[in-house]
Order: structure tokens, then sequence, then C-alpha cells
DNA sequence: ATATTTTGCTAAAACCTTTTAGCATCAGCA
DNA sequence: TGCTGATGCTAAAAGGTTTTAGCAAAATAT
């Protein structure tokens, strides 16, 4: 039952054009006298009209909304949920947030559904390889930057952590310790985000002219269980204790800590540890823990630049590749 | 340039209002020959047709949208928001996600924006007292479900943990150790949260005989800093070393860890700690630390519920207690 | 052959905005 | 007095959907 523009009208005795007008603050533009002005504003203001987003929406084109869609609010896609939807509200955005558990078909219900409320643009951490994000019919209706996964093409903006660099470094730093025996716990294989972070590793035992030994790498998927199966698997099949190990993801950390708790108490003295993502309260596991942290925030608002400009300032899509920090504890 | 109503009527020959029906499944209500049906359906499917949401709105005068409003994605807020999310999208609702920060004013123009937007319904983790909470027009225009933070009124749902009894257990596990010196660490004292989580620590002191002394209880902020700052007034203002301190939230405590990591890496080992709010990675902190687990996905699931109940089967508005779980490790 | 019922579909209104094109009225000027 | 220009405002259309009331034709009953 909230008032809108026709009773304004009404009550102020002008018409609704006279009104919408007003609260759009073109009244100047249209030689609304300032006393009606004033009245209508006033009216509004007493009998607390919002103009009803839908109808505006309808004729406008636009929902001044974003959809995000993102697997799951760990703690690096809650950053970034914040992060974007504070960035976004201060340009008059609205977030529209939805998660997908890393399930394809569920990426493209959720696509179809946003496309339906009529999102203005979009921001996705995609599960979609190049073909099948290509022959979406999202494409061509909005403007699409994905974040932590990247894709070709150059109607398609991303912003993504350099991940690469970000390993590449840290690896490097578990190589200036002195050790030489380096284990690579990795994701979902076909992500550009899990290819990158291999190339990096690979890159600075070259560099550091270790061996390139592919019994040392595992790359299952990016859950807590599967870090967990993966350090299992490592234990049980090498007899010798591992000198250091790289996971590529906070979840494969997370299950290699309680691989670690659960049956090798110790082992987080004799192992040296470095993990892709970071997060605050690894300061506080003992180990040290070495990390490469994401600028979670720079990526949300790089994201939003990115859109808003193509949005509003007509320049052209962009992709950006954001630096990360190499936490040594 | 999505196809609309309109146009597929064009192609399939017939009028809108048979589309329409066709669509939602209404053709035998309205005696549609199934081969019209079929051809509709056909005509639909190929042209990637999805109805415009908005004008639906419009019409209907639902969005099947909900606004959750939180003061940030904080792992708790995340955890809630992440399965509120897919409870909702379950049920055919999609989440609008926005952040105060905190601040009230803030909260205020959020609801208004969401209104506007017209959302079916909020969940809110409000900052706003009693009084403010009433005088708002929010409530005479769709039902409201708090989270984290209780109000009184019967208009108004709310889903919030049992702060009272979970305190109570776990300070009360503290006392078992024979502890006798506890400290409390708190948040805004305002809301409902702090009020019941203090109320709940005094409960467990009388019940084990002890001392309920003010000097040892410190209300500041929910920050990480508050948590630092209070840790340090304690450790300069008191020459005895702490026997156990409780924190009401996980900020706290991570404030309390850091304030320890920098000026008293032994004290972890010395003073037992407690807090409301459970982490996974509290696992691998040394301490070892207990906690209060807030079961965040049944927080997330009864206050759709209720949402869900009011609107679609005309329940009346409920407020639940959910028992948290405390951990000991 | 006529009346009635069933079948299959549709016209039009309503939801609330914004915007374009333009209509009165009045003052100023010749 | 008649014309021009400024002032202050408005009518109407468009955007895409759902729903109500009802129409024409075909089938059935009398």
């Amino acid at each position: 039952m909230p008032i809108h523009i026709e009773e304004l009208a009404k009550i102020a005795k002008v018409s609704k054009t006279t009104v919408s007008l007003v609260i759009n603050g073109r009244a100047r533009d249209y030689r609304i006298s300032k006393s009606t002005e004033k009245r209508i504003l006033k009216l509004a203001r007493n009998h607390h009209f919002v103009p009803n987003t839908l109808a505006r929406g309808m004729r406008l084109k636009k929902t001044q909304t974003l959809g995000l869609i993102v697997p799951y609010l760990n703690w690096h896609f809650s950053q970034i949920a914040q992060v974007l939807e504070k960035t976004a509200r201060e340009s008059g955005y609205q977030l529209l947030v939805a998660m997908t558990d890393d399930v394809l078909e569920t990426e493209y219900a959720l696509i179809q559904n946003l496309l339906a409320r009529k999102v203005d643009g979009f921001i996705i951490a995609t599960m979609m390889n190049h073909k099948q994000f290509h022959s979406n019919s999202i494409l061509n209706q909005v403007p699409v930057v994905l974040i932590d996964r990247k894709l070709k093409g150059d109607n398609i903006g991303w912003v993504v952590s350099d991940d690469r660099k970000g390993t590449f470094e840290v690896v490097t730093h578990l190589c200036d310790q002195g050790v030489t025996d380096i284990h690579y716990l990795g994701g979902i294989k076909t992500i550009s985000t899990s290819v990158d972070r291999l190339k990096g590793f690979k890159e600075a035992l070259k560099v550091n002219g270790l061996l390139d030994d592919n019994s040392k790498i595992q790359e299952t998927g990016y859950g807590i269980r599967d870090g967990y199966e993966m350090a299992r698997k490592l234990f049980k099949e090498n007899t010798k204790f591992p000198q250091a190990i790289f996971t590529s993801a906070l979840t494969l950390l997370e299950g290699l800590l309680q691989y670690f708790k659960e049956h090798n108490p110790d082992a987080l003295k004799k192992t040296q540890i470095a993990s892709y993502d970071d997060h605050p309260m690894l300061d506080y596991v003992p180990g040290p823990i070495q990390s490469v942290r994401q600028n979670a925030g720079e990526i949300a608002r790089k994201s939003f630049g990115i859109i808003h400009g193509v949005l509003e300032d007509g320049k052209p899509m962009d992709q950006i590749l954001i630096p990360p920090q190499v936490i040594i504890r």
C-alpha cells in the first residue's frame, strides 16, 4: 500500500508528469516553478514516497542491479562480495547474489534467472569453459566480468589474481629455505586458476634447478575433503617425509591441516607449508604457514569499475591481472 | 533484445493471453488444446523465451525476491547467507544482499532501497532498537524476520541462537576445569545478543558459586580492534595472570589472539580461552579454544521458513530460539 | 431444425514509471 | 491590437506481463 505518483499528483493537483519530473530533479529543465517543486517534494516526503523500481526498470530498461554468481561464500568470495556490494551501492547499484556450489547446471539456471530479472551486468566466477560460455546467450545481453577464473574472448571481461606469479613467488621462497622436495596439491584441473598456479609452481622449480617430478603433483578437486585425501595419499605413497607441501587453495590447506591433526601431529613442525589464499587465522596456526593473499578488495573494485565503465561511459571491456601478496610468517 | 510474449504470440498465431496461459502451465484450466500448447512450448524453448520478471512483478505485486541485510559478511553471516540463498532459491526466491557496516543510517537507506525494489520480505540483522524499528514503515509492508539480534513485538519474527544458554554452558565448562577467575570481553552493550550472552555468563558464575565481579567485565564493540584493546587493558590493569577469558564473539577472539601473539606468546598456554562463535580453523590454533557454534544453517532455514509460511500459507509470524553447540577441544 | 453445451481462444485492463511533443496563458513589444 | 517569446504545465504512449469476462464455432441434445 505504498503511495505512487498518480496519487501524489492528485493530492498536489498537478499531473503525474510534473511529479515525476520533480522527483527526478528535472524540474528546472522543464520550467516547473519553484513553488510547485517545493510543494511536491514536501508531499513526497510526508507520504514516504519511494518510486517503484519495477516500473522504473521497465521504462528505463535498466534496474541498477548486478548479478554476482560465485560457487560458495568462502572467505575469499565473501570478501569480494562484501567490497563489491559496498562499491556498487555507492554508485547506486544493488547486488543479487547467487551460489552455484560449483554445479554447472545451477550456473546455467542462475544466469537465466538473473537475466529474467534484468540485471544490468554480471560478475561471475564461472564453471564454464570457453565454448560453453560463448554459446550462452548472456554475452549479447549484458556486460560480464569474470572473477577468479578467466576465459578467452575480448567481449568478456575478467579480473583475476596473478596466479602464476603468486605461486611462483611463494614456491621460490620455499626453495630459498633450502627445500628441494616440494609436493603440490591442487584442485579441478580444467579451470584457468589451476592451470596458472601449476604453471607458476613448475616455473619456480625450474628456475631453482629442481626436478619437475609429476609424481609429486596431485590435482583432484577444491573441497576440504579433497585436500584431506590428497594428504593421505601423499603420506601413504611416500616413505620419505615430505620437506614441503604447497596447497593451491585454502580449502586444500584446511584438508591438509585436518589430516595432520588426526594422523601426524608433529608433521607441522617437520614440513614446510605454503598455500595459495590467505586467511587471518593462519597467523595463529603454528607452522608457520606461508601464503599468497589475493587482493579481494581490489578484485571487487576493479570488476565493478569495468562494468560501470561499460554501462555508463561506453568504455570497452577490460581484462585485469591483480598482483597478489606473498605473506611470509 | 530477448523475445517477449507478444512476438511469440505473433509467431504462433495466437493471442498473448494464450501464450501466457501456456507458459504458466494453466493451459488445461483454460481449455487450450494440447496441440496449441505443445506448439507454443516448443516455440518458447526455441526462442529462449524467459518471462520478464519486472513486468511480472508489477502485475503480480510480488517479485520472488528477499532482502538480506547484515552488518558484514563475516564467517557467521556468510554461512547464513549461503544457506539462505540455497534454501530460498529452491523455493523460487532470489536474494538481494546488502551490508550496513553496522551504520544505522545505511540500514535505513538500505531498507528504503529494497522496499522500492519490492522485495517480498526481509531478513535483517538490525542495528535498530525496538522504537526505531517499529516506527519504520517496513513492518506494514512486508514480513520481516530478524536474525542475530531480536526485538520485541509480535508482528516481527526472529530466529536467533540461544545466546544465554550457549554462554552459560561454555562458561560452566570453564568452571568445571577448576577455573575461578574468568574475564569477559563483550561488544556493543545495547543489542539483545550482548545482553543475553552477558546474562548467561553471570548465570554460570552464580551457579558455580563464583563472584560476579564487574571489574572483570568489559564491553566496547564487536571489531577485531576492540578485542585487541580490551585484551591490552585486561593485562595492563591486572597484575594477576587471568586464569580464563571469555570473548563474546569471534572478532573479539581474533583481537585477543592477535594481542597474545604480539605481547604474550605463552599466554595461550597459561590462560583458558572460550568464545562465542566458532570457526573451523580454531581446530588448528593451539590453546585449545572452547567455542559456542551457532547453527547458521538452521538459523537460515528457519528464517526462510517463517517468511515463506507467512507469504505463501498465511501462517502467523514466529520467533525461534536455535540451540547452539558447545565445542570442547 | 433449433436450442444448449462444450471447446478453444482472445480483448482489454491494470500494474507504475518516464519521456516526447505540445498546449494554454501571459508579458512585452511594435 | 496583434505578434513573439517565455513560462508552467500536461496528455499519451510505451514497456511486458497476468487475469477477467466473454465471444465464436463446433458438438451435442431435443
